[in-house]
DNA sequence: CGGGTGTTTGATGTCATTCAACTTACGTGG
DNA sequence: CCACGTAAGTTGAATGACATCAAACACCCG
């Protein structure tokens, strides 16, 4: 259950007041989920905001025709429903439906108190919009790539924000997911991803066994995926 | 000159308090711009909050082999420079180049008076959130659509945001701005855009001549358009 | 061991890009 | 007012990238 120092500790919500992260302790629900349960159906109506503690959750709907969408993938410091929590019309509500993708943490606070504790407490709402600009800078960079890169290059670049820099290499890495979903997720068919995957391994010095991913020579690969975007390397997250 | 009545109709500052309004007031500088000069060269520190009153403005970054991204088209009511505003580390400045595509009014306000009146203005601050979240709506749409819609209904996409429903048929509207920025902003290549939007045509009734578009059958342009996206027409904007 | 799901591979089609040529529109200076 | 130059827009043919459909393979779990 989580309490007072475990919000303290999160960004978003350590610059709160006192008596707001008091109430958030009261309020906070947490909740497992195991691989593949729904924390949320898109038939659902949503009342509760959530933050992802640890784990990996899939953000979907659907177009008229059926295909599904995969909007956001959120894990440990990402949260959900921040648009019900400021918005005062209710038009455009989202209906999107979250599943976990691995056995997954997170906590809930209701819509309507949290609502009242942003309204009360500059410095808590202050938070949530630093967070949301730089969600919003994310989100930049991905239109972008969607625009100027090719898939080997936009999986290159997923690869290399998972990668940990210090180390020496080889540097080896887990897909934290499936790979049909990281393919929807980059915009592409599960079948694109797999050739794009492997061009990306010859091209730059790269190895793939299952969901291991090894790196033989950084720089490669930077030159490689990063030639194509406005940022440089690197560029977390 | 903005003046204080000129900010209460604004919907971003509507809700600020009386004294924010009156400093905004003090603060505000408005500048106009002809069509092709820039507001702010990627080489230039940002050291302002814009806002657009009337005109187009193009947001525009470049990639490491030189190619331009359109990062995204300002028009009235939107702003730019809101993550200095609220930033408190000063990493992942974003160095765009900002150019009059008609011309323009706008006006600004200092980064570090405007981020003084956010933190002690709760209400400002909401404001602001609240048209965040708006932006990232529709940023996410905008993914959406780089993945999942062809050349032509992306053109159809924003033909159709242009238009004034209320209109009896034909519907008529003037594109605001080249259709070179505008395939540039689709992320398609030029020529791809003219042939895209010849395929529109033949394909849902509609006629272009220049920058003026006629709509002879709504609805078979939503048909085609809006069948592969989450949202339902009408979804502004 | 069997069945489902996730992943890869091949053959083929569609769509977008590229490069080049050409037309149109527009503004400037003679 | 016309001639010219430049930029925007269109068109064609060739290439490349991704999607699609179908089949085979790998793997995990019961």
């Amino acid at each position: 259950m989580p309490n007072r120092h475990f919000f303290q500790s999160i960004a978003l919500f350590s610059k709160a007041s006192e008596s707001s992260i008091v109430e958030c302790e009261r309020l906070a629900k947490d909740h497992f989920y195991k691989k593949g349960e729904f924390l949320l159906r898109s038939t659902q109506e949503q009342n509760v905001f959530l933050y992802v503690i640890r784990g990996w959750v899939k953000v979907a709907k659907e177009s008229g025709e059926g295909e599904e969408i995969i909007v956001d993938v959120l894990t440990q410091q990402d949260y959900y429903g921040e648009q019900q929590v400021f918005q005062t019309d209710n038009i455009g509500a989202d209906l999107a439906a979250l599943q976990a993708l691995t056995d997954t943490y997170i906590f809930t606070l209701p819509i309507p108190s949290l609502k009242k504790l942003t309204y009360s407490d500059p410095a808590l709402s202050l938070g949530f919009m630093q967070h949301n600009l730089a969600k919003q800078a994310q989100m930049a960079m991905e239109i972008e790539h969607l625009s100027i890169q090719n898939a080997s290059q936009r999986i290159g670049c997923v690869i290399l924000r998972l990668a940990e820099v210090k180390q020496s290499h080889p540097i080896a890495l887990h897909l934290p997911y499936d790979k049909t979903i990281l393919a929807t997720r980059l915009g592409m068919r599960p079948e694109t991803f797999s050739r794009a995957l492997a061009k990306l391994c010859e091209h730059c010095d790269v190895e793939v066994s299952g969901d291991t991913i090894r790196i033989y020579d950084l720089n490669r690969l930077v030159d490689y995926v990063c030639s194509h975007c406005s940022k440089t390397f690197p560029c977390y997250k």
